[in-house]
DNA sequence: TCGCAGGTGGTCG
DNA sequence: CGACCACCTGCG
């Protein structure tokens, strides 16, 4: 276990666009949250942060200053957004809306084995339950990470090693349901033939098919072209480019032809846009 | 009570 | 290959 104490540092960057809520709450990632202060603490590469943002800067507590290149990679920075927005702009009114309304989006470049469990953990389940299944499996099985704003102590997902050495009984108390058989399986294919680099050898793993190795390559393995499918992009692909909801190939390659390269930045704010928007 | 939630694996024809 | 369907869990 990595001693923190007394290192409590706090870095800035700039970045633009960016809005946390709208980048937390697109779709990508399960372990940041709003604070009752407007902050946002996550645990993400190994540590807990906390996070402020106000006029393009980005103020990260509980980061070593030698980490600043990391974090700046983790929030995206290298990567032109305006570039992309004008580009998607031009396609066509919908996207034109979406980019609108999710104007602060960015893709996080996240760690790609917790994108892996992470992504895993969220088939056929809701947002707050998958929270609730990656904070247990850490809390039990994970490295602690740091203290977060109420004191209790946060950890990271377990590492490949440690899932592929349990049976589905030890994870009983996580509540992850079947999903526990295909994160053990998952974790030794892992162990055996080293982390996957390409969409292929993501749909060889046990518990992923194409909709959860879209995900994973698009958080994981930063490959900007994909464009998963899901209910919510279902759902928007049906109400606003008036495409059938059961025809999941036909919206694939539709995304494609629209989009291209940047399949991935559409999906996170046609996703953003159609769950902001949605007529509850 | 029952369907549904950010799907997948297994089994049929 | 494509169409079904069971599947843990928790909530409305």
């Amino acid at each position: 276990m990595k001693s923190i104490q007394g290192n409590i540092m706090s870095m800035e960057f700039s970045l633009k666009p960016f809005d946390p809520g709208q980048t937390f709450c697109c779709g990508q990632c399960f372990r940041w949250e709003r604070l009752p202060d407007g902050s946002w603490e996550g645990v993400a590469l190994g540590r807990v942060v906390s996070l402020e943002f106000s006029r393009g800067e980005i103020t990260l507590s509980g980061v070593p200053a030698e980490e600043e290149q990391r974090w700046s990679q983790y929030f995206d920075a290298g990567t032109d957004y305006e570039k992309i927005r004008e580009e998607l702009s031009e396609k066509d009114s919908v996207i034109k809306a979406a980019l609108e309304t999710g104007s602060g989006i960015r893709i996080l470049r996240q760690e790609l084995w917790e994108t892996i469990i992470s992504f895993i953990i969220s088939q056929n389940n809701n947002i707050p339950r998958i929270r609730g299944c990656i904070e247990r499996l850490s809390e039990g099985f994970g490295e602690p990470c740091g203290e977060d704003h109420s004191g209790r102590i946060r950890c990271s997902l377990p590492a490949p090693e440690v899932l592929a050495a349990l049976e589905p009984e030890d994870l009983a108390g996580v509540r992850l349901g079947y999903r526990a058989g295909y994160l053990i399986r998952c974790a030794r294919e892992v162990t055996e033939r080293g982390l996957p680099r390409s969409r292929d050898e993501l749909l060889a793993l046990t518990g992923v098919g194409p909709k959860v190795a879209d995900c994973i390559a698009l958080f994981g393995l930063h490959d900007r072209s994909r464009f998963p499918v899901d209910v919510w992009v279902k759902r928007v692909m049906n109400r606003l480019y008036g495409l059938p909801e059961d025809d999941v190939s036909g919206i694939r390659s539709f995304a494609e032809e629209r989009f291209g390269d940047l399949g991935g930045y559409a999906q996170q704010y046609l996703f953003y846009y159609v769950r902001e928007t949605a007529a509850k």
